[in-house]
DNA sequence: CACTTGACCTGTCCGC
DNA sequence: TGCGGACAGGTCAAGT
């Protein structure tokens, strides 16, 4: 599930590999892939040149020579992957972050940490998840002079990519109303937890959910950030201590950071730009990790749902915060 | 108005 | 073995 260090990652391999690169052909066989787009796809597109690549919340942003840019949301299953040589130079470069030593929520003597198959059963994928493209879930296909290709995969067909100037692309309805970037260096605890007062009577997995009031954070990181500040996702924000929501405004920058150092976290289909898995999943607290014992107290992890969404949550580290302070 | 829930979509898993 | 149904979750529309 693609959220913001997902995408982060998506988006430091394609910057790495794209600009500069002049876009040759351009197929698509999937009328929902360029939505509000001009008739002429192709003629924006093929031709031209890619001059930047870059994120906003989940949302990823390639910037055409033409005036016009490629705007992507991954949303559940979505993969941008680049095959060509560069990828295999790029690859080459790459040290991937393993084991904690750098997580400061475990202990350094449980390093390294448990192998995927031992914490969350055989049947978690192990091997590289993307294999010949274009496969049946391959949506739209961009290639470049010289052979590279950039393929954009969306098994459940939730994604979208638009076409649209890159002059009205900070105007467009989706980016304009989400809210600051929780890693950027302007945004304090204090805006966060004013933020957060704009939906005091909401329960506070709801509100980190709400792209509105922080842009980029979904499931995963919202149980873990929640899990690491000892906050219960159903408290309401009212009731939760001003001291416990500085802690949760601290933790989930550190959290998204930390995911970020780590590739993202691939739980079933999340691949980088160059088809790898991410490792966060390797050092996740609670989220997948129900009926299994807490790694700080271990008591049980349970499942519940909150937001309507499923909830990984441990009852005794995490307060729940329902009265009036 | 503030907030919650259901629909969208397909692959996977579970129980019968 | 096969099949139906529940489930996964980002976002928006519809509902309370």
């Amino acid at each position: 599930m693609p959220e913001l260090p997902e995408v982060e990652t998506v988006k430091r391999g394609l910057k790495e590999l794209l600009p500069g690169l002049e876009i040759a052909k351009l197929d698509f066989n999937w009328p929902k892939g360029f939505p509000n787009s001009p008739t002429n796809v192709k003629k924006f597109v093929v031709g031209s040149k890619v001059q930047d690549v870059r994120r906003r919340g989940k949302v990823l942003i390639i910037d055409l020579s033409s005036g016009y840019s490629l705007v992507t949301h991954l949303k559940m299953t979505g993969q941008l992957v680049f095959v060509g040589k560069a990828a295999k130079q790029v690859m080459g470069n790459r040290k991937w972050v393993m084991g904690n030593a750098d997580d400061p929520l475990v202990p350094s003597s449980q390093s390294p940490a448990p192998a995927l198959a031992e914490r969350f059963g055989a049947g978690h994928p192990t091997k590289s998840l993307v294999g010949e493209l274009p496969d049946k879930s391959t949506r739209v296909i961009i290639g470049f002079k010289g052979g590279a290709t950039l393929f954009f995969n969306d098994q459940r067909k939730f994604g979208w990519m638009k076409l649209m100037p890159t002059s009205e692309v900070e105007a467009m309805e989706f980016i304009k109303k989400l809210g600051p970037e929780p890693l950027g260096l302007d945004f304090s605890s204090a805006d966060f937890i004013a933020r957060l007062l704009t939906r005091k009577n909401s329960n506070i997995k709801a509100v980190l959910l709400d792209q509105k009031v922080v842009a980029g954070v979904g499931n995963i990181y919202a149980d873990e950030s929640l899990f690491a500040a000892g906050i219960h996702p159903s408290s309401i924000v009212s009731a939760i201590p001003k001291s416990k929501q500085g802690q949760l405004y601290t933790n989930l920058k550190m959290i998204l950071e930390l995911s970020i150092k780590k590739g993202g976290t691939t739980d079933k289909n999340y691949v980088d730009a160059l088809g790898q898995r991410g490792n966060f999943m390797e050092i996740v607290k609670v989220f997948r990790r129900e009926k299994q014992p807490c790694l700080v107290c271990g008591c049980e992890i349970i499942k519940i749902r909150v937001a309507g969404r499923g909830t990984h949550v441990c009852t005794k580290c995490q307060k729940l915060y329902k009265g009036s302070t």
